[in-house]
DNA sequence: CTCATTATGTAGTAAATTTACAAATATTCA
DNA sequence: TGAATATTTGTAAATTTACTACATAATGAG
């Protein structure tokens, strides 16, 4: 699965390589790539002004086998380029546009993370999360919701976690921690002063420090295992829209991977936590 | 561009209205995609153990003029890198397999949403927001960490905002609320009794009752608007993972709503409140 | 200008897709 | 239950599509 990135980028650049009838072609299907894609092998010849096998040595010539596998080549290339753009909601958006620009741009972020995801900063952080004996997860603002959701799922897995949004209780537990506390520190910047500090704190006891940061940031330079997460610059509008959703997920990959270390015989523990849910809840009719 | 963004997801929700033969197709082509993209319509017809013209009348059915322009948006589908069908994470899975797949996941939850949004009554809910004196979100769980997300966002609009997680602090505002008080309830399935009760509670006063929720749910018959979000039928491994960030989405959503209602005269204010947090940070080098 | 080489098109063939229709299966209502 | 009807599925023929082999045209070298 050696997929060339762009397909027509390559033919657009060879295009005075290619003889007389093969230009044509090519010209053609710069011109209305899509509908290329949609055609029949007469009916781009005819639009090329060329016979159905000058089209034919023209798609072998770009690697294809023939013009069907050709076509199913610019089409796979032309979708992966146009999904990759986010954009801005403006204001003169209206109720059919903006939910799904917010939607694209959610889906964009998790697919660009997805892509560079730092796996072994994750397997490290799954280590160190199975090993602890107390998680705390530290967050502030947006990262302070992410960090219950992240109390919430890891409570499940019999570690002592806690959360608290309050930068006092983070200074005083960073301050009293030992061998076998983690701290877990959330921050789209990596820059928040408090929660910064709160770190500083905890580097100088035994515990582990664990951040699901930005790059770089002064928060990183604290932890002793950093996820990094990637800013993106078009941040401007309201800051950390997009950001929260990938640590969350990040998260999950990190609840995922604790599950799995702790193997199959785990199962009945979880299955027993959620028997436990089930008195909460109207039964469904 | 009317383009079927996951043709897979499509295929995959109605799986169970397809007729015997058709749902065989669906099975072949859900087991190997990108191996249907390739092979005839002959080959997938055998793959399947049906007759060609099954094959044929299934790709019609999903919205394709015909088998090789079925492919061809099969092909667009997987373009993008995310496979489309829901995967649930295997014990025999290791570090490389299966984050991407609850990425996957996510990225799938999310495009299923965006297809099937509720525009309706996304935009009464901004309606009834923007107007709201008060507004209360509530949520248990794992959607009390939604809700808490939603009082940060919300918080910058000049809206009083509150967020309790506490089941005695939600049913005492609901007791005493009155016009121009909007409660906002999230959660999963609806089901969760306490949260249920709350809202009975606050249906009794003159304040307005919104919820994000399941269809048809107990908290949905309590609400005057209901955003529905559809649960996912595969949701047994552990609850409530992709519905919390097509939640989440949905609340930004909102956000966006209010702010583009606001009108532009309404930035300047939105700039300052960014402006306050800046000395709560370290400056970038 | 002729020969050799490359480029292009024609026509036929094979393959794949679709349509029309008939058989089989399921469903409805008495 | 059982006949009548509707739906589903398959068969076979028609049509469209793509490919191959070969012939002709164009190009360039000597």
């Amino acid at each position: 699965m050696t997929s060339e990135p762009n397909l027509l980028a390559v033919i657009q650049r060879q295009l005075n390589e290619l003889n007389k009838s093969e230009a044509k072609v090519a010209q053609a299907i710069l011109n209305a790539p899509e509908e290329a894609t949609r055609s029949s092998i007469a009916s781009l010849a005819a639009a090329a002004g060329v016979s159905e096998p000058s089209v034919n040595r023209f798609c072998k010539r770009f690697g294809a086998t023939g013009f069907p596998d050709f076509k199913l080549q610019l089409a796979t290339s032309l979708a992966s380029g146009v999904r990759y753009v986010s954009r801005a909601v403006e204001f003169s958006d209206d109720i059919n546009t903006f939910p799904t620009k917010l939607f694209d741009n959610a889906i964009n972020a998790l697919m660009t993370a997805k892509e560079e995801l730092p796996l072994k900063a994750i397997a490290r952080a799954v280590d160190q999360i199975a090993q602890a004996r107390r998680v705390y997860f530290f967050g502030l603002g947006t990262s302070a919701a992410v960090a219950r959701d992240a109390e919430h799922k890891f409570f499940r897995f019999n570690v002592p976690v806690f959360t608290h949004e309050d930068p006092l209780m983070q200074r005083m537990l960073a301050a009293s921690a030992g061998v076998g506390d983690l701290f877990f520190f959330i921050s789209h910047t990596g820059r928040t002063k408090v929660l910064v500090e709160a770190a500083e704190i905890a580097h100088q006891t035994e515990a582990t420090i664990v951040s699901l940061t930005a790059e770089g940031s002064p928060l990183a330079d604290q932890s002793h295992y950093c996820i990094n997460v990637k800013i993106e610059e078009d941040t401007e509008q309201y800051l950390p829209m997009t950001s929260r959703l990938v640590q969350l997920v990040i998260l999950d990959v990190l609840a995922a991977g604790v599950t799995l270390r702790r193997g199959e015989g785990f199962t009945p523990h979880l299955a027993r936590i959620k028997d436990s849910l089930k008195d909460t809840r109207f039964q469904t009719s």
